[in-house]
Order: structure tokens, then sequence, then C-alpha cells
DNA sequence: GAACTATATTCCTGCATGGTTGATTAGTAG
DNA sequence: CTACTAATCAACCATGCAGGAATATAGTTC
């Protein structure tokens, strides 16, 4: 892993996965998702996101191995896959606290 | 932190800076400056990119506290803010080779 | 001052993608 | 079989944004 390792395919696919989680809406499906396993209407419901627009997305985080599928009768069931998307964002939150202190120390003079 | 804990608000926040993540050619530019700190034209030199384009870049890492800039003359420097970048590439690094695996299981027939 | 260089900004174009609507496919129940 | 529901697919529109060209700003040197 010299300086100059990763490969633009390589990169692609990072970046690929990372605006997955670029979007809100896709951010709010997985934390909705949180609370158990459901099914596309439940989310819908939760998450006041259109039927066919919500299962796009869903679609999109499958792909991305994000979320599993399981259907049973009529029903598809949607769960997360792993915590590694909470890591992910407890990252960005400590980001965002490190953001605010130093914005605050610019304001009050350093 | 309840189930349907995570404001609108904080939502968009943090999806606004996976999004920052979500295009090749900043990995690529963070990637770069892992060999130190750089002037934009060496920027442009290593990762072929439009001064214009680069430049608008480095504003929105800038921006988002992934990159900081230092001026020095007619130059500025730009330098990664932090290691969390890769931290977070690790992760999704992680996440591919499981998929990987998952997908070869598959076609192996589990 | 003028001439030059490095960086930033503005404007424009084209493409990618989120959202909606309407068909279409599975699966169930009668 | 028909009638119904859940989920996906397909076609469309509108917005966002990456990229490039031209222009503007800051700093240097003469």
């Amino acid at each position: 892993m010299a300086d100059t390792a990763m490969s633009p395919e390589l990169l692609s696919l990072i970046a690929e996965r990372f605006r997955a989680l670029g979007e809100p809406v896709r951010l709010e499906i997985l934390n909705v998702l949180r609370a158990g396993e459901m099914t596309v209407t439940e989310l819908a419901d939760e998450t006041e996101l259109g039927q066919a627009n919500l299962s796009k997305h869903l679609q999109l985080l499958h792909a991305l191995g994000f979320v599993t599928r399981r259907k049973e009768g009529l029903y598809v069931y949607y769960s997360l896959a792993d915590s590694d998307v909470f890591r992910l964002c407890d990252i960005m939150c400590g980001r965002l606290g490190a953001e605010t202190t130093r914005r605050r120390r610019v304001l009050t003079g350093r």
C-alpha cells in the first residue's frame, strides 16, 4: 500500500457506497430499520415515502448490501444487514461536533 | 436515543458529508493528500483534474472539514484535516470484502 | 504603475438521479 | 377462474451537480 495505491476502480466502488448513504431519506430508512425488520408498507408508513420511491431506495440499499430481504407470502421483510452504517454515522457525528467547536473557536477569536 | 431519534436536520448534515465522499474524484484528492500537504497546482498535476473543477472540490471538502488550508504567498496549501476519511473507507472496504464472499457463496451454491 | 502566476468564482451545458404516476408481476382468498 | 393486495418495474419530469471556459481576485516581481 504505497502512497498512490487505491485503484480508480476501488475508489469508485467505495464512492458508490458513500453516495448511497448521501441521501437523507435512505439514512432515515436505515434508521427506522433499527427497530427491527419491516415490510415495505410498514416502512412507507414510518417514513412517509411513496411506495415506489421507497422500493427503489430499498433496491439500491439491498444491491449494496446495507439491508437484507426475506420474502414471506405476499410480504417482503427488510432488515439491516449489519451495524456498519451506524459506526459510519458515529464517525460523521464526531466530525460534526468537532466542526462546531472549531467554528466557535473562530467566532470567539481563537 | 430512542427508536426514532435522529432529527431530519441531523440526518441531512450526515448525508451531506457522506455525499461529499460519494464522488470518486474527491476520494482521489483525499487519497493523494496522504502524501502530505500540496498546492492546488500540485494536486491538479497528481489528479489530472482541471484547475477550476479541482478548486470547487477543494472548497467543498474544506467547508465540510475534510481538509485544511494554509495560505502562503501566492500558494494555498491543502492537507488532510484528520484520518477519519480513511477509517470510513476502511469500513467500506470491509463491506466490499464481505460482499464478495457473500456473492461467491451464492455462486458456489451456498 | 504593468505584467505575471496561483487560486477562486461565475456561468453554462449535460448527465445522473430522486420523486411521481401508472402498468405489471407475485401471491393470497373467495 | 376473478378479485384483491404487496411489491416491483417503466416512463416521465424536475432538480442537483460535475465538468469546462471565461472571468475575477490576490499576491508577486519588475
